[in-house]
DNA sequence: ATTACACTTGAATACTTGCTCAAGTGTTCA
DNA sequence: TGAACACTTGAGCAAGTATTCAAGTGTAAT
């Protein structure tokens, strides 16, 4: 993120409350290819961003949902624990497809299991991943 | 999706209820390799799962989320409309970068825009979209 | 008209990822 | 102990995708 600096870019006076920012004032590193900056509200905005981090482990969170397959998954799951067998079974996949995808929701904390002899069996990690799910299909489904 | 045929199956008599399906009995198509299945339980499962379709609208919505770049984008307009020259400098990418994104968001009605002479500015399509963002940074920064 | 420029678009590329296959673990039962 | 089997795991491949680059639009000003 490149950061603003008032004092020193010279403000054109416009209606539009643009800056025209010149290239040889621009701030390094800037890779913005553009002139146009509404520098107050950038400003403003730049502020309210969280952190770098806090977007990355969002991104990666909804990147889990963003594949039908855990979708599926997830769906099945909020309605009823199953074995891995039985997810299988469900959406037409081999175990080990299933069981990667298992993983994946495990590692984001999705998705809880519990061993009852040579069979493990899958549940949702809490009540908020349901939640999430259905704001995704109510928007869907609007 | 495999469809249970609880009719011909033989179901053997165990504590846990699961049930044995002897490979020669399976139904075709099954990729599913295991032969545990908790059948009265998937058959209601079964029953309750969205059509393959929504399951994969939801999951396209979702992939949309799960992009860094694309959640800082939602999340800066979050706090106001912008131009795309705006969202390049903030996030320090190529406007083209930025314009291949933002396409990608408006596909799928997560943000519109307008045109004010040379400028285009962006912004949420509607409040829903927000909504799903906090959850997901709810379920992170918990 | 011509120039400037905010933005878009298509192709190419580097990277990511979901699945398969084969091998390996952990558990039960004879 | 050894066989059976529910499940896991790592490597490899095919398909998908985010970014870059270069060329192209649309609009305003001279």
């Amino acid at each position: 993120m490149n950061t603003l600096n008032t004092t020193n870019t010279k403000q054109t006076t416009n209606t539009t409350n643009t800056t025209k920012v010149k290239k040889s004032q621009k701030q390094d590193p800037i890779r913005c290819d553009c002139d146009v900056i509404h520098e107050e509200v950038v400003a403003e905005v730049q502020k309210k961003l969280p952190s770098e981090e806090i977007l990355h482990d969002v991104a990666d969170l909804f990147k889990v949902f963003g594949d039908a397959t855990r979708v599926r998954i997830l769906r099945a799951l909020a309605e009823s624990e199953l074995c891995v067998c039985d997810i299988a079974f469900l959406l037409d996949k081999t175990q080990s497809a299933i069981s990667h995808q298992l993983r994946v929701l495990k590692q984001v904390s999705l998705v809880k299991s519990r061993r009852e002899g040579k069979i493990m069996y899958y549940s949702l990690a809490d009540h908020h991943v349901e939640l999430i799910l259905d704001q995704g299909f109510e928007h869907v489904t609007e």
